[in-house]
DNA sequence: GGGGCTAGTGTGAAATTTACACTAATAAGT
DNA sequence: ACTTATTAGTGTAAATTTCACACTAGCCCC
């Protein structure tokens, strides 16, 4: 922090925002991507970014890029890092603070505006090239959300309001890069009490339809304000059991 | 991210640094801050911080700036968030990217620049109002302290290179702000062999003297290297033991 | 050598984590 | 109608970790 007398330290440069926005979607976790309609990398892949204005506060920046390239709003985005090489930009000082979100994917339809060409869910597995450092940034927040879903259940962010017990141990194998035991995973879940049992079955599927569950939000604040710390364990599984 | 024909993005603004500093000495727990000698907030305390250059890397930046305030070099820093309200800073525009590190306060001496009139560690429980939002700033700190000191064994950069169990010991229940039990807390730390037992005792003090401990580097880096995940979990203490 | 002070030590109960394999329910095909 | 394919759903025992708890040991000082 330094004098405004001297303003040489206020030189010409800009602050963007990227969003690294997470959804679940067949099974898969997925990023929101955007096909750059703009120099440079124009044509490539980038995360949804763009410029924060001169008399705007970074959160509202970040809410505000992502309304207008893709359409969404009304999301929880929570800053993640800041990247700021001198190089990382090829054309300037541009600094830019990383956010990400977790939405559920069928909620919303993506609707890319001009200077996104395109938007598109990318699996996180087959992530290309990416322009700028968005590679970097998109697994510093792939870290974050690994680190989140251990803490707290952010899991019910990224599936459908209903959901079945399998689904949601999918989401977590997807976060966390394993594999968790049928068993102990649902003894878990449901110990935490955090789940409603809908009484309702999945329709349409070519086996025994599994039961329907939603997030109980209302415990979960409940829980939250008298300081309760959720936490999910279980480490990678060692063997694959042997089915009849 | 955008296009560069558009230089209506790039306005005067500056980015600055400040550092939280961390320290352990006399069972507190201790943040380096600077009485400001210029203004804004002249004369106030705040955090060691100061502009980023133009063709300066952030991380770069953090170490200058640190160096240039208080003497301190080589020191680890890592990036915590990113502040940036419009109205954070008096006088225009400036985002300031927030960095921590812990240093052991007495291998290191202070020598303020003329930026920072004075510098001073301060105990977390004493920091009084500060300059800017640097209270808020400090605070952000604190907690991914918290966060990381049950993650990593980060505890050791803090203490003197030889310590006993029961500074170590206080050093965890001032960074948790909890009690811990003392049979508990030495049974986890020891079982996790990250010390070397240096047969040796404390001197000159008016009781039984402890046995001194240094940190096995070599063997943490060696666990890290192998995936190991370091774990502090006891909770709170909820009870008084009685003494005989 | 007694008082004051902090260091250091062990155990059992409770809770949590882990490994592990079969039956249940449905749809589709014969 | 039954056989097959496919996923849902369920329980237990062993191992590990956490937790609560109180006394003896060793040094300094007087």
């Amino acid at each position: 922090m330094g004098t405004m007398e001297n303003l040489d330290h206020f030189f010409k440069s800009a602050f963007t925002v990227d969003n690294v926005i997470f959804g679940f979607d067949e099974g898969d976790l997925k990023v929101l991507l955007i096909k750059r309609g703009e120099e440079p990398y124009e044509g490539q892949w980038g995360l949804p970014g763009y410029f924060v204005n001169e008399n705007e506060d970074l959160d509202y920046a970040a809410n505000r890029v992502l309304k207008q390239l893709t359409g969404l709003q009304n999301v929880f985005l929570e800053q993640v890092a800041t990247f700021g090489d001198v190089n990382r930009h090829p054309t300037g000082r541009v600094i830019t603070v990383a956010y990400f979100s977790l939405i559920k994917i069928n909620q919303y339809t993506i609707q890319p505006s001009s200077i996104a060409n395109r938007a598109a869910w990318i699996s996180i597995d087959n992530v290309e090239e990416l322009a700028f450092d968005h590679a970097e940034i998109l697994r510093a927040c792939f870290n974050r959300l690994k680190l989140l879903v251990r803490t707290r259940p952010v899991g019910f962010e990224l599936l459908p309001r209903k959901f079945t017990l399998t689904e949601l141990q999918h989401l977590y194998e997807a976060i966390l890069e394993t594999d968790l035991d049928k068993r102990n995973f649902r003894k878990k879940i449901l110990s935490m009490n955090l789940l409603i049992d809908l009484d309702e079955t999945q329709e349409g599927v070519a086996h025994r339809p599994a039961r329907l569950y939603k997030f109980d939000k209302e415990k979960y604040d409940e829980l939250l304000a008298e300081g309760f710390s959720f936490e999910l364990k279980e480490s990678r599984r060692k063997m694959v059991e042997h089915m009849g």
